[in-house]
Formats: structure tokens, sequence, C-alpha cells
DNA sequence: ATTTAATGACCAGTATAATAGTCATTTTAG
DNA sequence: CTAAAATGACTATTATACTGGTCATTAAAT
């Protein structure tokens, strides 16, 4: 029996979307299926999951495939991944290493 | 023995910006590992690859938490999904249905 | 300084993805 | 119209992700 997993919209839609852009990219190259299958080394049935907007997929893997078609992830105007990346983990650096979630019961013993 | 699979750089950096994005939103709410991983409805040991940009997690699973802490899937300045979809898909009704790639050898038959 | 809990890194078991293949259908090219 | 091939849908097998747990380490709060 499969673990139901519940998706927000947002999450669906995002799927679908970046499912849609390379199916459209796909066939602005006039790739076949099985052509961008091979390229990326993955079966058939996997792209058709991909495209079709499905959750399961390997991040890696559609990111990959996207990549592949010259779908942009993220904002295409904005610095290079590396970039980010750094800034990204400036930010984090300035934050505490661990959240301390304070557990303790009230002292209620007056 | 584990298929040995490649990804591009573009493609490895973006799951791993996404990954940081990621941490960094969820120590923004003041949110642990294990309180974010309950709200997705994932273990802690998933979350704990998402936020080190591993490429297997599945992608509706990352962009659920994405979604969860806040960070934007593709770009916030843009059309709603819905719309975005829908423009997506009136350019591919456009293509043909099929990409015919002619295998034929050449006729050299002469 | 001490206590508490968050994080990092594992591991074995179970669930599920990915694959390779098949077959029917339908589009496109000739 | 005909032939060739792309797509859609499905299946059994294999590979691997996800889980729930543990344990050690270390940051944070008192």
């Amino acid at each position: 029996m499969a673990k139901q997993r519940t998706y927000s919209k947002y999450a669906h839609d995002a799927v679908t979307l970046l499912g849609e852009q390379i199916k459209l990219g796909r066939k602005q190259r006039k790739w076949t299926e099985h052509n961008l299958a091979d390229r990326a080394g993955i079966s058939r049935a996997t792209l058709q999951k991909i495209e079709s907007g499905e959750m399961s997929p390997a991040i890696g893997i559609v990111f990959e495939v996207a990549a592949l078609v010259g779908v942009n992830l993220f904002e295409q105007d904005k610095l290079p991944f590396s970039k980010q990346i750094e800034q990204t983990r400036d930010k984090i650096a300035v934050l505490p290493k661990r959240i301390q979630v304070k557990t303790k019961a009230v002292d209620d013993d007056f």
C-alpha cells in the first residue's frame, strides 16, 4: 500500500510547470522522448513522468533534464549560482548554528 | 552496486542552492530540522539530504519543503503558476504533436 | 559549569522509483 | 493511402529512496 502523501497546490503547480517547460523545450529542439531520455541517461518512462508533472522523480534527474533542454532554473537575470550559494551561506552563517526550542514546561509550581 | 549517474554543474548547483535556501528559510523561521520534517511529513534524514543538496530526493518533496519555508520557486515577479502553465501549454499546442526523425539511411544506391 | 536538545552521521527494513520491455494507437512523411 | 516511427500506457524486475531508529557531538540556555 502506497503511503499517502499530500502536496500543496503551490508545490504541485511548480512541478507541473517545470514538466511542461521541459516538454516545450524538447519539442522546440525537435527531440523525441527517446532521444532526450538517452541524452539524460534515463528511461523514457521516467522522462514521461517528469514531463507529465509527477512528484516522484528525483530532483537531480529533473534538473538535469531541464538543463539539457535549456529551461532556466531560478531567475536567469540574477547572479551565477556560485555567487547565490555563497550569499545564502553567508546569511546562514550569521544565524545561530542551532535552533533552540525551549520544551521546558512553564514553572507553575507556585 | 549503485548505478553511476553524472550531473551537469548547472543541475548540481541548482540543487545545492535550493537546499541552502531551504536551510536558510527554516532557520529564519526558527524551526528545527525535526520540526520542519514533521510539518512536511518526512523523516529528518530526508530533510538533511534536501538541505545538503543531494540529487536523489523526490522533486515533489523538495518543492513542498521549499514552499513550507517560503522559498520562491521560479520567478516571483511573474504570472501565477496557473497562467504560466497555460501559456506553456499553448506554445506546445502550436508545435507538431510528434517529432518525426527520419532514420532512413541516405539512398546512396547509385 | 551543567543541562538540554539540535545537529551530523550512521544502519537495517520497507516502500517506491527507475528500468527495459511490450503493445496499441496515432501522427507525420512520402 | 501507406509506412515508419512517436507517443501513451502498462508490467515485472531491480535499484534505491525513505523511514525510524540510534549514537556521538556540540551549541545554547541557565
